[in-house]
DNA sequence: GCCACTAGTCAGATAATCTGTCTATATTGG
DNA sequence: CCAATATAGACAGATTATCTGACTAGTGGC
């Protein structure tokens, strides 16, 4: 009865897209329009106190070469700042400026929105579904 | 009871990494490292007929000329042909060499067996509520 | 206090996108 | 049936986001 063909990772390559576009159209529209997708590792996974170019880097699993020429491009338009570690000479800690913080709240906001539109076509529970069955497809099960 | 924080935005992104990494790893070691993620909406929307280079760049949502120059790569190292057109003098119609299919159907196993992989650990019943949820994500919803 | 390690930068290469321009062919309206 | 317009692709050049390799400066164990 089902159509049963289209495959799982084309399926989660067609979400993300669509939804990768949408957020950061509406970011865009927001006034955010220099924040691209490449720089939202930064915006993810720099803490309220600051990370370091190199943790940054591992986190988002590229080196400390690409993650340093991300994180000048958001200094440069204002998003982050950088200070010394005072724990660590070799060190820069890199933080969201007001400016940043902004931006990321903005678009967790339109990241938000679209879950809404989507519980408003399927359901919540079949949102929160969804979310269970992702967090299961990413775990640390591959070869 | 639930942590019910991680946005689905995010989610996505995860699994669908996680799964390219998979998959592409796969491939690279089925002897098809040439073969890079961004080749995909070639394999992709290449039918067995063929298919003109402005209509790969459409259905894969880019310019003519980012196309045609992922097609003159997969070109140069031979999983696609270019023939004239008969239909259209100025058209060039892009095929899969048989080399050019058999690296999209290794990829098409390796994604599968990931599927397994999840099935095994998740069931059945649960992977085909993902295909449906992430099917109703995609859908033509957004602004 | 030396020596191995580490954080980040500098330089250069490559991949994958874009815009703009051009030629050749197709299509369509008078 | 032909002239005007539209389309397919190629060519040139720029930009973005990644990589590798080599270097500088600071850390920290012994």
């Amino acid at each position: 009865m089902h159509e049963n063909n289209i495959r799982i990772g084309r399926l989660l390559g067609d979400a993300y897209e669509a939804w990768q576009r949408g957020a950061y159209a509406a970011l865009a529209e927001s006034g955010f329009a220099d924040i691209r997708p490449a720089h939202s590792p930064v915006l993810r996974f720099v803490g309220e106190q600051g990370a370091r170019v190199v943790d940054l880097a591992e986190q988002a699993r590229m080196t400390k070469q690409s993650m340093s020429y991300l994180v000048s491009a958001l200094e440069q338009s204002g998003y982050v700042s950088l200070t010394a570690d005072p724990d660590d000479g070799r060190a820069r800690l890199v933080h969201l400026t007001a400016k940043g913080n902004q931006a990321r709240d903005v678009l967790i906001g339109h990241s938000l929105a679209l879950e809404e539109r989507l519980a408003a076509r399927i359901g919540k529970d079949r949102v929160e579904d969804l979310r269970e069955l992702l967090a299961e497809a990413t775990g640390p099960w591959l070869p």
